[in-house]
DNA sequence: TTGAAAGCGCTAACAT
DNA sequence: ATGTTAGCGCTTTCAA
């Protein structure tokens, strides 16, 4: 492997020059950098990560601490996350806790002294066990997770729940529903709190609107199932799901009892996930785009990494609304939606 | 952050015998051994890998380079690769090439210098284009493809097709089916090729089966919708799917034209990803256990990574051997399967 | 069994 | 605008 000092002897200059033509290219007379440039190429040099790490003290990467890699919405941020990473000169670790908190809680101690930044996607742990996490000389930014105003977190992305909230019941008030259920996820997790309260309360705006609400033991298919009937019980026209995962599962459920969706119920879920497309019909969803959520993310972590000393004070909380991304199910909903009581 | 030197003042050693104490505790003695352990307790000393890197060479990282994680495949070997990564000691950078060759190309190059080793799962370069870029330093362990008999890869780990296309053709067999269907995956795709011949030579094995094969224009649920009716063209009493998404395509299709499954026409997916649990009744799956799978390669990397040395030969070759995940599905299919000439 | 010291490749302060 | 040089934290001879 080509070194500084490689490089330097062909381009006949000092390796300072060579660090220099690289990292500040206009502090270099235009011909010398030519020079350098070309005697880069002409050895293939690559800067070596290490060293640039020992002497500066970061050492280009970052880490992605997940529940669970294989979940969907997990797999969507990873892609948003390294993309956004590359385009931002990061390499990116990619650590799956398997949903153990234990696992998670060793992981990010043991990683985040060997990057310059962690993304934490962490909806498990308690905000107690969360605190002791985020007091950490490197910078944590937050996914899906509103820090507490003490923490010294670098900052936070999260969906905007109640713009959500609002484009559901908006939405479904306009096709003519009138009783909607909501299945939530589990009662643990920290964007089921925020995503049910938002629901409740895009729901209370309209005066003749109905909504009843229960919970999934596990936010996947076997979770939705599990609920088919239950939400029913109550005569809706439409339910809103957790996630596109328990949506799957209460169609897969109504099949198999007679209910069609859009035809006996209209159906929504969350995350806008790959799945919806492997329903029939495709299953709407409310969603952030993950590109875009994965790009916030990191510039958060960038920004942090440059100002390095650690922050004090909680970073920029970035709140994204998400989108209402309708299928075949809910054009149809639209022509059906205000017939007889469905 | 504590240094050796911390440690080595704390337990009134050397900065060497606190080395030595980490990396060859039998090279110190028991005393010392126990002063040093206890001021690295103490400090919370954590080693500086960039520091390691530049001294060994070896960065403790590695990358996997899949086309696109979200994938449930590729997601499922994410997670088993990270894991045994893990227990290896190893980081792993994950890099999404968004299904472009030439990203791909770009990233493997550029990553390459900056880890230990490259788990590397392309199925869409061909065999060309890939020969340049195995010809690296770095350990390259390729997934779900074999090298060329000269290729210097460190290894290869791929699925036994052939043992996966008998498990598929016994089991059907033995449930009566005589007529089958073969639903592949685009012609371009490395497995999609070794998948199909096993198909037909595992069928070839029994005089009275008839087997019918057709390919995707993308191995997704898309994709399987769209033959939908021509995988049922010819009449067959079972399908064979590229995969547990082309599967679910094709089940997608038929529920709307009543055909149902297993009751008209039995279905076998691949990889076994969790999308098998989306449907109803759950889809059958022939697929290796991606924690094994991932353990298999990390360890033929980590070998070529300690052998440090370039291989001039194909490193090991492990072939795995799926195995067959029956669902609800197969099991009614046992018992309607002989039936009425389905 | 332990210590002293060199040096991995790079950046940045300082000198020219 | 360019060069000289110290030193980041660690491992690994070599010497004691």
């Amino acid at each position: 492997m080509a070194t500084v000092h490689d490089v330097a002897a062909l381009a006949g200059v000092s390796i300072a020059t060579v660090s220099r033509a690289l990292r500040e290219p206009h502090r270099v007379s235009d011909a010398t950098r030519e020079r350098v440039m070309s005697a880069v190429r002409a050895t293939e040099y690559s800067p070596n990560r290490s060293a640039i790490g020992l002497r500066t003290g970061r050492t280009g990467s970052i880490a992605l601490v997940v529940p669970d890699v294989t979940n969907p919405y997990f797999s969507a941020l990873t892609r948003g996350a390294q993309a956004a990473a590359r385009e931002s000169g990061f390499g990116l670790f990619v650590v799956d806790t398997q949903e153990s908190t234990q696992l998670e809680r060793a992981e990010i101690t043991s990683i985040r002294s060997h990057v310059d930044g962690v993304l934490l996607a962490s909806a498990r742990l308690s905000d107690d066990e969360l605190e002791d996490l985020v007091d950490s000389p490197t910078p944590i930014v937050l996914l899906n997770r509103l820090p507490r105003p003490h923490w010294p977190v670098a900052g936070s992305v999260v969906i905007d729940e109640s713009a959500g909230a609002r484009l559901a019941m908006d939405h479904l008030h306009a096709l003519g529903h009138r009783a909607i259920a909501y299945v939530g996820g589990p009662a643990n997790a920290w964007s089921e709190v925020q995503r049910r309260r938002a629901m409740e309360r895009a729901a209370s705006a309209y005066p003749d609107l109905s909504l009843v609400t229960m919970r999934v033991e596990s936010p996947d298919a076997s979770g939705g199932r599990a609920l088919g009937p239950a939400a029913l019980a109550d005569g809706p026209t439409a339910v809103v799901a957790f996630n596109d995962l328990v949506a799957l599962g209460l169609m897969s459920d109504w099949a198999e009892r007679g209910v069609s969706v859009p035809g006996d119920v209209s159906l929504l879920g969350h995350d806008n996930t790959f799945t919806t497309g492997l329903s029939n019909p495709h299953l709407s969803s409310i969603g952030v785009d993950p590109m875009i959520f994965g790009a916030h993310a990191i510039d958060a972590l960038a920004e942090a990494v440059v100002r390095k000393r650690r922050m004090r004070t909680p970073g920029s909380v970035v709140s994204l609304p998400p989108t209402l991304h309708s299928r075949e199910s809910t054009a149809q909903a639209a022509r059906g939606g205000g017939d007889g009581g469905i």
